[in-house]
DNA sequence: TTGTAGGCGTTATCAT
DNA sequence: ATGATAACGCCTACAA
């Protein structure tokens, strides 16, 4: 694999780098027809190659943005990822991924490496636990949007969804069907939409005057959400009505029902917070907590933009609505 | 965002460029506590951060490998990018992502531009539909790796499946259990998993003496699949067994059977091909033809790893043996 | 132990 | 219409 330069298309054309160049960057308005037709052909035959690691150099610009996910596997990760790629289609500029499974460390290497690789600009779904860096960020004023979540004390575009509102239509809806007993899993608190959820759970009943039963409110690990809601339901005293705060908990919730023959729609109401992929076609179908996630893609995309192109240094906070779905699994009074 | 380069911090701290380089790469066998100490103030004082493309332009490569899959919802993409994310963590290589969406120009887009972008390698889940371009990688030595898909005629490193065998262990198992009309829907036989897929169906039933209905066997658009079900199983004359193409199949399948009243399971076995992520808890429970993803990654990262370091330049066809997971969705006999 | 100088492959400026 | 030349930011002999 010999690298092939562009002084080696000049030499073989007979002809300067810099007319090279021209052609290459599509500016020949004077350029003489033999002259393309040379550098064609030399570029042909010896199989040349542009390096955009130099021209980026000279550039001082990649053309390249980054998105730093936390959860490839999360469906709303996905949809938003599409929406930033379409966007950026359209400017010339590429997209590219890395996964940080909301590792703090990966995230660290991540975010600097694509930094030190000079990318324009940055989309992050932050673990939230690197606040150094992210002040770092903030204070340097590289280009860089974060998404799904809001830190605290760190003032930088941030796209996210209205969590608490989002739990007022879910608390609302079960309320409206006739439960009295509600109940909210979620893992652990340990990110903005996490305590968001929990906390717009709670405001949803108090301000109804329903009460708040702490037993039925449980954020704990992925592990130990089936015994938790083994827990929950001990002697027939469990809750009529559940929302799970995101779909790996969704998982969780199916594992338990299945495991202890509870009939999602039947002795249970669920509603998920996510947008579950098989949700209308599922066995009950789901009622979901729906997220904009294109929309939202979109504008993080559009944000991320205008800072690169320098257009706008304001920084705030986007926050979307979201849509209750009500489908089967909700809809059936628990008895 | 003024960048600051090494030349700054070797001015700030009074001192030459290259001492500044050797300190960045470790290099400080004879260097002076006191230069470290300039320097390493220097730094931080000016918020340098070195500049990679400068780098790699100079030393000829980047340290990065890019992926480009077809589709990163599938679950078998996710898990094998997992598996190369983690044998190149190892070696200090960075690993990023691409999505084709299927579509040949967005995969040559990428390849090329990854290229350009000298990343070391790449490891492709190729749409199959850019032979010339595959030709090209091939012919030029560039390290890559093909995952999931075999192409005919192009000698390049190459880690698959056994879909005959799987289609082999999936059509045993249901004649065994008593289904003498076995179906088979799978997307357009565009990639070769898919042919091989149905060809190797088509094997299993004739070495067992077994009738093949063509009407039992259809390869269409996924928007196509309700209807084309719905056709396949008019007047009471379908099959009692159907084996889904791809998870994206069954997600059809699953549309159909809610929509036409079918209790898979009971009226009708079902065995999906692919990495279900809900399987096991899914209702009834489904059995899988799973794929040893993870092992597949890592081999597809040994096998390029081997070509970037120049230790290897055998190209070869690897083959790995699905596991047919028996579970609810096809062990009660239809009726 | 540190500095000098040249080059990596491009692009941009200014000539010609 | 095309070419010479100097950057871009870093690394690496080699020199001091």
């Amino acid at each position: 694999m010999k690298r092939v330069t562009m002084a080696d298309v000049a030499t073989a054309a007979g002809i300067s780098k810099s007319t090279v160049s021209q052609f290459l960057n599509g500016r020949f308005e004077y350029m003489g027809q033999e002259t393309k037709d040379r550098i064609k052909k030399a570029i042909d035959e010896l199989g040349y190659h542009p390096n955009y690691i130099a021209r980026s150099l000279k550039q001082k610009r990649t053309s390249l943005i980054g998105i730093i996910a936390a959860n490839i596997v999360h469906t709303v990760s996905t949809e938003m990822s599409r929406a930033i790629e379409d966007y950026f289609q359209e400017k010339d500029i590429q997209v590219i991924f890395c996964n940080s499974y909301e590792d703090e460390n990966k995230e660290k290497k991540y975010i600097e490496s694509m930094r030190a690789r000079q990318v324009d600009g940055l989309v992050i779904f932050p673990t939230g636990k690197n606040p150094e860096l992210y002040k770092k960020l903030e204070s340097e004023k590289y280009p860089v949007v974060f998404v799904d979540r809001k830190l605290d004390g760190i003032d930088v575009n941030t796209v996210v969804v209205d969590n608490r509102d989002a739990m007022d239509q879910a608390v609302g809806h079960l309320l409206k069907e006739g439960h009295e007993k509600l109940a909210i899993l979620t893992p652990p608190p340990t990110i903005f939409p996490r305590r968001e959820r929990v906390a717009g759970f709670i405001e949803a009943l108090e301000k109804r005057g329903e009460p708040v039963n702490e037993h039925f409110m449980r954020s704990v690990e992925i592990s130990e959400m089936v015994s938790v809601l083994e827990e929950m339901f001990a002697n027939g005293k469990g809750p009529t009505a559940l929302i799970a705060g995101n779909d790996l908990t969704y998982f969780e919730v199916m594992k338990f029902a299945r495991k202890n023959e509870i009939r999602i729609g039947r002795n249970l109401a669920l509603v998920v917070f996510d947008n579950i992929e098989m949700a209308a076609i599922s066995e009950p179908a789901l009622t979901v907590i729906d997220q904009p996630a294109y929309e939202m893609g979109m504008k993080a995309a559009d944000l991320l933009f205008e800072q690169i192109s320098g257009k706008s240094d304001k920084t705030g906070l986007f926050v979307f609505q979201t849509e209750l779905k009500i489908r089967e699994s909700s809809t059936t009074i628990g008895g």
